[in-house]
Parts: structure tokens; sequence; C-alpha cells
RNA sequence: GGUUCCUUGGAUGAGUGGCUUAGUCAGCGGUCUGCAAAACCGUGUACGGCGGUUCGAAUCCGCCAGGAACCUCCA
């Protein structure tokens, strides 16, 4: 555990990076725009699930105590703003022929298993929206209540002019409302909105819309904004720490959000604004709509047109750690290759500092190992610049294999610090975790195969000595067909898995 | 059309008014090795174009070109 120390982050509030200070002194609360599941999470959702995880485990690891809300959207988020546009959960259960909430459990079961198996914390509480009616009704109440809001045949509708006329609609995403106005595309199917500007907070559901509840105005169901201020207030207080999402969500949801935490609550009730950038292909944004995604399941087992190969979760997760997450990051089957084998450098690196020699280090190594340290803390709580803390981790990487091969000395001290961060920082902080620790799962089948492993490098050890390179070679390639890889090495015969 | 942002070497991707360059992957040369693999050492081509500010700009400003995001649902 370390000190808490100063942490620098991007607030796209102010659009400058700010030092971070916590509401209540040591400790954080967060809360991230989690998914609509009405369909699989692609290799997109894992970028917010990845940044929002390295920075809840830096500020644990700092010391601090992090609740972390992440909320399932399963109710209210429409397909379009007009009237005409279906509720995305109730379109799915249409066409599959289910329950929506058979939809909703489905698909969260299925998000929450591709977080896992990318190394993300679980978010200390994951609020749906369907849960929250009562409290999302209340802010609608108190929204009316301050007359920003109207109610038109059963709904009721944000009233952004009204707002804007003592506070700002557009300080979060950089708008103008005025010039929102005159350049807005879509004029006609408004209904029952007073402005084009306006949003939803209740809508009256149409008589086959199956999600339904009771309230003030109809049977309906609430706005797809409502959910995240009505979740956050409830379990992180009216005014808390960073509120995370994707830069897609900025405007208008998180702008709505904003407007509507304001006219309900007198205050935005947000002190840091994160938005994570996108993962593009070809260029272009990686999208539902585009239909241009490719999901983490087809990752994960390369089941897919455009991929080369299979990349395993944590080849993904190393991945989006290589780029800074305000940047775009564009997805390529070079890339993803160039990661898998920088992630297996580290990994190598994180096994075998364990086993170096120590004796004594010069004073100049001794200095740049302590200096290692310090400038990954520093990178790390630079706005969470992951890509510069993991280059030096590959310093860190390159003076164990010095060591390893006897071109370097050090002593207990480096060791430790080498330890450190190849271990703790890296596997703690970055969430970096050796992939066969899950098939590794059962120990008496590990001990088995180690001791069968063993029984063939002994044969093989034999062959060497009696110069026998044909079956050397042979027991070398057979082993490699089943996935079993062999480094000789000075200090003997080294295996590894594929 | 409006708003905002981006453009770095073969790929990816940091960073910055001058200092030593990011890093990873790939390439090339070498060391090691029975051969491999891994590792280590060395190594090339870079900051979209044109102007301006400055002692000095890839980094600041302007214009141009190209691209993207948002303005409708998207992490």
């Amino acid at each position: 555990m370390e000190n808490i120390r100063d942490i620098q982050i991007y607030n796209t509030l102010s659009r400058r990076k700010e030092l971070f200070k916590p509401v209540t002194p040591g400790m954080v609360g967060l809360y991230v725009c989690g998914p609509t599941v009405y369909g699989d999470a692609h290799l997109g959702h894992a970028r917010p699930g990845v940044t929002y995880d390295v920075l809840v485990r830096l500020f644990r690891h700092l010391g601090y105590k992090v609740r972390y809300v992440r909320n399932i959207t399963d109710v209210g988020h429409l397909e379009s703003d007009s009237d005409a546009g279906e509720d995305k959960i109730a379109k799915k259960a249409r066409l599959e022929q289910l329950e929506p909430m058979e939809v909703v459990q489905y698909y969260t079961l299925r998000f929450h298993d591709a977080m896992k198996k990318l190394g993300n914390c679980p978010p200390s509480i994951e609020p749906r929206a369907s849960g929250h009616i009562i409290e999302q009704i209340a802010i609608v109440q108190e929204i009316l209540k301050n007359g920003y809001a109207y109610e038109s045949n059963g709904s009721v509708y944000f009233d952004v002019k009204e707002y804007n006329k003592r506070h700002n609609y557009g300080v979060l995403s950089g708008r103008n409302l005025d010039e929102m106005l005159s350049n807005t595309r879509a004029l006609d199917g408004q209904d029952d909105k007073h402005s084009p500007a306006d949003f939803a907070l209740w809508k009256k559901a149409a008589p086959e819309h199956i999600m339904r509840w009771p309230s003030p105005w109809s049977d309906g169901f609430p706005g797809w904004h409502l959910e995240c201020s009505a979740m956050s207030a409830k379990y992180l207080g009216e005014e808390f720490d960073i509120h995370g999402g994707g830069m897609d969500l900025m405007f208008p949801h998180h702008e709505c959000e904003l407007a509507q935490n304001t006219a309900s609550r007198g205050k935005g009730g947000v002190r840091y604004w994160m938005h994570n950038n996108m993962i593009t292909i070809n260029g272009q944004k990686m999208g539902k709509s585009l239909g241009n995604f490719i999901t983490l399941d087809e990752l994960f087992t390369g089941n897919n047109a455009v991929l080369e190969q299979a990349y395993s979760p944590m080849t993904i997760r190393f991945f989006i750690l290589q780029a800074h997450y305000r940047s775009t990051l564009d997805f390529s089957n070079e890339a993803l290759q160039a990661a898998e084998k920088g992630l297996k450098r580290i990994l190598q690196a994180a096994k075998d500092v364990k086993g170096l020699k120590v004796s004594a280090a010069s004073a100049e190594v001794a200095k740049e190992v302590a200096e290692l340290k310090e400038k990954v803390y520093e990178a790390l709580c630079d706005d969470l610049n992951t890509p510069i803390a993991l280059s030096h981790l590959f310093d860190a990487v390159k003076y164990v294999n010095q060591v390893k091969d006897g071109k370097l000395a050090i002593g207990p001290q480096e060791k430790e610090t080498l330890e450190f961060l190849l271990s703790t920082i890296a596997m703690d902080v970055m969430g970096i975790a050796p992939e066969q620790e899950e098939a590794a799962g059962n120990e008496g089948v590990t001990k088995v195969m180690d001791a069968l492993v063993n029984m063939v490098l002994e044969e093989r050890k034999i062959a060497k000595a009696n110069k026998d390179w044909a079956k050397s070679d042979k027991i070398r390639d057979d082993l490699k067909a089943i996935g079993i890889l062999i480094k000789d090495t000075k200090d003997g015969i080294e295996w590894s898995l594929e």
C-alpha cells in the first residue's frame, strides 16, 4: 500500500487536467455508465471497462476507499428520440420472443463474463434502471416543481429553453443552445415536445408496450438520461467525485444528466467528468449502428472473418493499456499481435524476476532502478497515462533480462523494486495477469502434467548428451505441436504453455 | 451545414518550445546456441502542406489539405 499522492485528472467540464480532490478525504465515489444490455459486448465496451478498472485499482493501491458504481441500462433506452422510437430491450425481446427481462438477464451475464475475463474488478454496486423507477419519478416531480419540465399527453419533457435561461445547457459538451436549435436536423415528428431540444423525462407507454410502470402522469417508462441522475445520487450522494463514460455519451446523455441534476437538486453534482475515447476500425468508430463491431467473444475465439487469429482477453487488455484513454485506438490484427508479444515479454519477466540472483548494484544502476518506480507512479497519476507507465515497465523488463543473462548485477533492494514493478504495479494496479491462471485451476492435473513434461524432457536431455539431434529436435517439435514450448538455457531447459 | 478534435518513422502509439531518445511490434546486422526459441547489443527512414511568431518549433499562431467524433441510438 502506497501513500495517497496527487492525481491529475482531465476534467471534461474544464477541458484541462485538474488536481483530484475528493469530496470526502480518502474516499472516492465513481459512477460509470454501463451498457444497455440488448446485445453482446464488443471491443468498444472493453475500453471503459479497462480504463475505469485501472483508475479504481490505482486509487485503491494509493490507499483510497473507492465506491465504484456502474449501472445496467435495462429500460428507457430508445432507438431514436422521436415518439416512434422503440425501446431497445423491448425490440430485442419482441424479435426473440422473450420476456424483456430475459433479454436483460442473458446479456447481463454475458457482459459480466467478458468483463471478468478482461481482468476487471466488479463494480461495488451495479444498479439497474428498472429497479429505480420510484427514484426516477421523484426526480421528475422535483424538476416539474422547479418549473423546468412540462407534461404533455401523459409524457413529461425537460424544458431546455427554460432551463437555459438560468443555467447553461451545453457546459459539458461545449455547445450553444441557440446554435443547436438553428441547426437541428429533425424538425418534424416531434409530437408532444415544445422544442426539438427538449428531451423525455417520462414517456407514456403505447398500448402494446410491455415495459411500463404507473406514475402520476401515465403508465409508462422513464427517459434514458434519468436513470444515471437517480442512481448516482442514491448510491454516491448528491455531490460525488467522478463520473465516467464514453465520449459518445457526452452529448446528449451526460449533458442531459447534468441538466437534470441541476434542475432537481440545484447543482450538477459531479466534480470530475471523465470521457474515454473510441476504438476505431479502419479509422472509423466501432459501433453498433455502423455494424463494424467485433464482439469480445469473437475476439477471444477468433470467430470473425476480419480476425486472423484468436486474441486472449489479456491481449485485449494490454492493447487498450498501450494507448492513452483519451486517444482513439485503432483496431488491427497487426496491432493486436504486437500487443500479444509485448504482453508475453512482460509476463515472462514478471516470472523471471523472482529467481534473479543478487549481488551488489553499481550506484548508477541502483539510482536508475529506483527512479523507475517514481516514473511509473508519475505516469499513472498524470491522468492515467498507462502507455508511459508501460514503457517504464519495459525498462524494468530489460533490467530483469540483463541480470538473468549475467550481464548486469543488482542488489536485493533493486530486485525488490523490479519485483514490485512487475507484480504489484503491472498486476495489481494495471490488472495484467498471467493467462494460464484460470486454465490451471486444478492443482492435481497441473502437478501430473509437470511431472510428465519433465519426464519427456529428461529423455531429450539424454538425446542431447548423445548428440542425437534428430531425436532431440523431434521431441521439441512434438511438444510444440501439443502446445508446449521449450527453451534451452544455460541453467537448463525451460518450458511453457503456448 | 454547425460544434469540437485529430494528422508523428514499415505497423501501433507516447511526448515535448531547445536537452537523450518514447515504448511495443516488424526489419536489418551482431552476440549466445548443435540448431531453434528466448534474451542481449547495435541500427535506418518521423513529426500532413504552406506561411508566421521566436535566438530556436514537430511542439505556439494563421491558412490549406485529409480524416474523425458529436449534432439521432452507440462505451
